[in-house]
DNA sequence: AACTATGACATGAAAACCCATTGTATCCCC
DNA sequence: GGGGATACAATGGGTTTTCATGTCATAGTT
């Protein structure tokens, strides 16, 4: 699987009284270029308090990989189990939201918790994905380097939030 | 077999005095991509206390794999028979069931009790297929993720039933 | 006639949709 | 290079539509 197009970019979002955050155009248009959907997946990141979001064509392109590596040993009764497992993470931990003709999607509530997500969302391209963050947790996250830290820092200030 | 819709997302709805119950309309839509029709196939789940899920399209298109299949081998003299086996359970172990207007299905009373459904339907997209679990065998399950779980959980609170 | 099953309608809440405003970067022409 | 016009991005607010679900109506059964 060699991607043509990936996420890349930082931006600093506000997020309303409704839940609603505009997706960063920069990671609007690669999401449009890798299919024709107008909606982003999230999932809570597994290592990080944050969430992950790409887009549904890559959601199938994953799952079809899998199916493909499953053929080949389907004997195995554990097998089955850890199967059902993988595909409950992939698709019943997951929501698919569709953003408006202005960019926008409503963060679900579950997410908004399951993120740690406040009213502010700190947008990260990583390639294949990117990141949705709460600002706060990142800068007091002991694994994130201090380079990436200070483009959080500057985001901030941008908006006259600095500290 | 690349399919392009898959079930994903989760949702608990009520089930009332009279076996009926809401299919989530994220569910539904999908239901109707894949095809054009209007009802649900359901079946026991073989791993879990819960009810298997799917569109009837998506019924075909097994049936035609477990075909090609019994052809490839069928020189052994087992494989009639297993596949006379499997045929039965995709077919008369399962219940094709018909949403009205307003996406509400009856569950079969066989199908309630095979699944433990009581008044309360948790639906999981897990991709190709999706489940239908009562949530408190769900959460009683110790081969669910705890944050397979921790959703399951989140969904009960939405509703004021958290424990 | 009572009961049951099923389709139709009503309601309240939530989600999707649309329009308006602001700020900022871009372009073009002088 | 400056100044103004233009386009697009982000955000605020209001209105419409859809969803889930309760309730009722109809029709068939025993």
């Amino acid at each position: 699987m060699a991607l043509e197009h990936l996420f890349q970019g930082s931006a600093l979002n506000a997020v309303d009284a409704k839940g609603r955050v505009s997706v960063p155009a920069f990671l609007r248009s690669v999401i449009e270029r890798r299919g024709d959907a107008r909606s982003i997946v999230l999932a809570k990141h597994d290592a990080f308090p944050a969430l992950s979001a790409y887009d549904p064509a890559y959601a199938a392109l994953r799952h079809s990989k899998l199916e493909r590596l499953l053929e080949k040993e389907e004997t195995n009764p554990d097998a089955e189990v850890e199967y059902q497992r993988r595909n409950m993470m992939a698709f019943a931990a997951t929501e698919e939201t569709p953003y408006d003709s202005s960019g926008r999607i409503v963060l679900p509530p579950m997410m908004r918790r399951k993120g740690g997500i406040e009213d502010l969302a700190l947008f990260l391209g990583t390639g294949e994905t990117f990141q949705i963050w709460n600002p706060k947790l990142f800068l007091a996250d002991a694994r994130i380097p201090e380079d990436m830290k200070d483009i959080a820092r500057f985001r901030l200030e941008e908006r006259g939030l600095g500290a």
